[in-house]
DNA sequence: CCAGATTATTCCTGTGTGGAATAGATGCTA
DNA sequence: TAGCATCTATTCCACACAGGAATAATCTGG
């Protein structure tokens, strides 16, 4: 016995008052629709309309199950209406453009949780830690370290790039830990180019103080699996966000030094372009991995000021 | 298929998060939940959940669904509440009193149709022209007409007894109908004695100016039907609430005189004792019959004021 | 007072739900 | 890494039950 559809019965019941032209409506007998009503008192436990061949009147039980019957159609319907737009407009693909490092080691293993939640979407990673042009390339949904430029994109913050000095411990056992910043420009350094060379490194000191160093070492790249590589393999040291680094932390493959010193860390963004009607897919996308990274100690903003 | 049920088991898959635990819950087997997931996911028509042997999760359909079902059922456990209430203690006797043409004229025919809306409460209407004390008499409910006086009693005013001065077509034949109040005194006027005997009658012109006359006559009664009767025959002039001759007036054995002068309305009341939880028994009597006397011209509060 | 319409009831048939068992899959543990 | 334990999907079958047709009983309105 379906008490959805003997609610329903019972609504339109109530609304004709008549069982037989609820039967003719509803393409089934008049035998039915009786039956059902039934069916429905009986489930509830009390008398809902007293019948009089000709007409009904309800009781004040009925009075008060109508009022609630349809209150529960109507949210019913709505649902219904809900899940058919989320089924029918957060499908179809996604095309999401992020650095590599962070494609590699921050999407890809949280992907197999979000196709979880979102069956019919499809994503089209694309990593690279050059820049990358929205329109350009067609791209849906980007992530962006640091500060951003293009102000025709909307944007969101969902993080920050904790940064850090890194070395591999071989090559702190070759060429020794060092203590103070000033040690820094006698080390290799390994420089990051991304969109410009980074070969000035700033800290700030417990006591507030900002300290900028001006490195140089023999091994630059565009790359930051590149860097992580050279960095694991005792090329020298790395000034970057520890995401780069990623289980080689845990492993113990690379060291934070300097820990003194906090490097100021950068604005993780998610943009995307802005539609007249906002997106469900985008916004299911930004919105997964805005909330994961909420929880995630690696990303997640810290309470302390950012630079 | 019971789609309540279904909602019911995808309510407690979603809150247990396992198949084989709601089975036991709700004594039933593994294979019966499975397909009851499954159904309300056709239903539905977007899957609810993603399934790995081990665990599942939401989609984001499933997220949205999962809440309206939360909302339904709760409001449905609600109405299931509310009619419970309602069968239980909107039921057994109500002790109603009430003036004697009032009743018959006014309750005894409404009383089919309120029973339609409370089948399990049983009237005992006591009729009485003159003073009944709630409490000794242990009613339940009174009528009253004109004002009040008990003021341990919840008073609520339902309408107004609308007055007129009335004669039966062959004594005004006999007598000649009076166009003016101050020939009244020449006419033989029966007068009701229910708490004091009223002899005198209370007018106000078309220009709002009041008008007393005293009045006299060889029949005085403290019984509406007796002076309804009275009347009738042709023995004299009445002034009374127009409902106390109901029919007559429509059948035309009684006719109205004197119209243009306006007889002030007494209030009508309905009075019950005060409880310190109001009884569902004795307000659904005083909601239904308000309700239906505010849509009965002949009781109705006219917008025009009374007296 | 009759005619038309409406609801309750009975009997029967066909669908479909749920149970038991099996297969397939996955995560945990040693 | 392999095996075990547990979970879900699926298949098959039997029984229950919902719905249709027809009839009886009841009521309304002209």
């Amino acid at each position: 016995m379906d008490r959805m559809r003997l609610m329903e019965t019972f609504v339109r019941v109530v609304e004709t008052g008549n069982f037989s032209a609820v039967a003719r409506e509803a393409h089934t007998t008049q035998s039915a629709v009786s039956k059902q009503v039934q069916a429905l008192e009986k489930l509830v436990g009390a008398p809902l309309l007293v019948r009089s061949s000709r007409s009904h009147s309800l009781t004040e039980a009925g009075q008060l199950y109508y009022e609630r019957c349809r209150q529960v159609l109507d949210t019913l319907e709505e649902a219904q209406l809900e899940v058919h737009r989320a089924e029918h407009e957060i499908s179809g693909v996604l095309r999401v453009a992020a650095p590599v490092a962070f494609g590699r080691l921050h999407i890809v293993p949280r992907l197999a949780s979000f196709y979880a939640r979102h069956p019919k979407i499809k994503v089209h990673l694309q990593l690279d830690d050059g820049f990358v042009d929205l329109v350009a390339a067609g791209i849906d949904v980007a992530f962006r370290v640091g500060e951003l430029k293009d102000s025709r994109l909307v944007a969101r913050r969902i993080g920050s790039a904790h940064r850090a000095t890194l070395a591999s411990p071989a090559y702190l056992e070759r060429h020794g830990e060092p203590q103070h910043l000033d040690e820094l420009p006698r080390h290799n350094c390994i420089i990051y180019t991304g969109l410009t060379a980074i070969n000035e490194w700033s800290y700030r000191d417990s006591a507030g103080l900002s300290h900028v160093v001006r490195v140089d070492g023999n091994f630059q790249s565009n790359s930051s699996e590149a860097i992580r590589q050279a960095v694991c393999e005792g090329l020298g040291i790395s000034y970057s966000p520890i995401w780069v680094f990623g289980d080689d932390l845990r492993a113990g493959r690379v060291k934070p030094i300097l820990t003194r010193y906090r490097a100021p860390s950068l604005p993780l963004n998610v943009v995307f372009q802005p539609a007249r009607r906002p997106s469900l897919k985008v916004n299911s996308f930004v919105n997964y991995f805005s909330e994961a990274f909420s929880r995630d100690p690696d990303i997640a903003q810290m309470l302390t000021a950012d630079a």
